[in-house]
DNA sequence: ACCCAGGTGGCCC
DNA sequence: GGGCCACATGGG
């Protein structure tokens, strides 16, 4: 059934070739920035950093909370995010020296621990992390992905875990499928599968009981 | 004028 | 473990 899903959506959509960052630290800081904001906030908060040379350890570690704060007004909620970059960096350069490539290096359950034992990321961030920085297969799940499975009828589960757990015990550990898959389930929320229903057009319209009765 | 977005932590039970 | 709240801007 999610493989179907995943097939549907990939027909319908393509390729989404995430994660849009020119490197790995860039994802996790718009990992932290996107936190319950549309991504076209956070790419003026990302220009912003990039036009300063801003984007890596040492830089983001020495500014000034005020100045970051200002610079990210844009993704919203821009004091705690200024925080969470902080609290990231402050971690980088203590326990790893500020190489980002030994904290990716670690095996990802590890990785995990490490990316949760920070205040600011939670599991849905590290995995994002895990997934699209450190390229480990790892399934992201977001609010999109548990109305998706809600509604199509394949679990009411909403914990972050199990419903984690579902993904890798169906699905071929396979990096690029997850990036992919994830990536799809965004897409797909952005016009289709929102609370207000608009089942019309809808990619998985044949595969989804929402939309069944929806449509009746 | 609402409603929502690629969440998280704190506090409560 | 789950329910509720604050956190904040920008687009529909």
């Amino acid at each position: 059934m999610l493989q179907q899903i995943y097939q549907k959506l990939y027909d319908h959509f393509g390729p989404q070739n995430w994660w849009p960052a020119e490197t790995p630290f860039e994802v996790i800081i718009g990992a932290i920035l996107t936190q319950n904001t549309t991504w076209s906030n956070v790419e003026k908060a990302i220009e912003n950093l990039e036009k300063q040379g801003l984007i890596g350890p040492e830089k983001l570690h020495k500014i000034e909370n005020k100045d970051l704060e200002k610079l990210i007004i844009s993704s919203g909620y821009y004091r705690q995010k200024t925080k969470k970059i902080k609290n990231f960096t402050s971690f980088l350069w203590e326990k790893y020296d500020g190489k980002l490539k030994k904290l990716l290096e670690l095996p990802s359950s590890r990785l995990r621990e490490e990316l949760l034992s920070i205040k600011g990321i939670g599991k849905e961030t590290a995995d994002s992390i895990i997934l699209y920085a450190a390229d480990k297969p790892v399934f992201v799940i977001d609010n999109y992905t548990k109305r998706v499975l809600s509604r199509v009828g394949i679990t009411q589960e909403k914990n972050y875990d199990k419903l984690q757990e579902l993904f890798h015990d169906k699905l071929p550990q396979d990096t690029q499928l997850f990036n992919e898959f994830h990536a799809l389930l965004v897409n797909l929320g952005k016009d289709y599968c929102k609370r207000k229903p608009k089942c019309d057009n809808c990619p998985l319209n044949q595969v989804c009981e929402y939309a069944k009765s929806y449509n009746q």
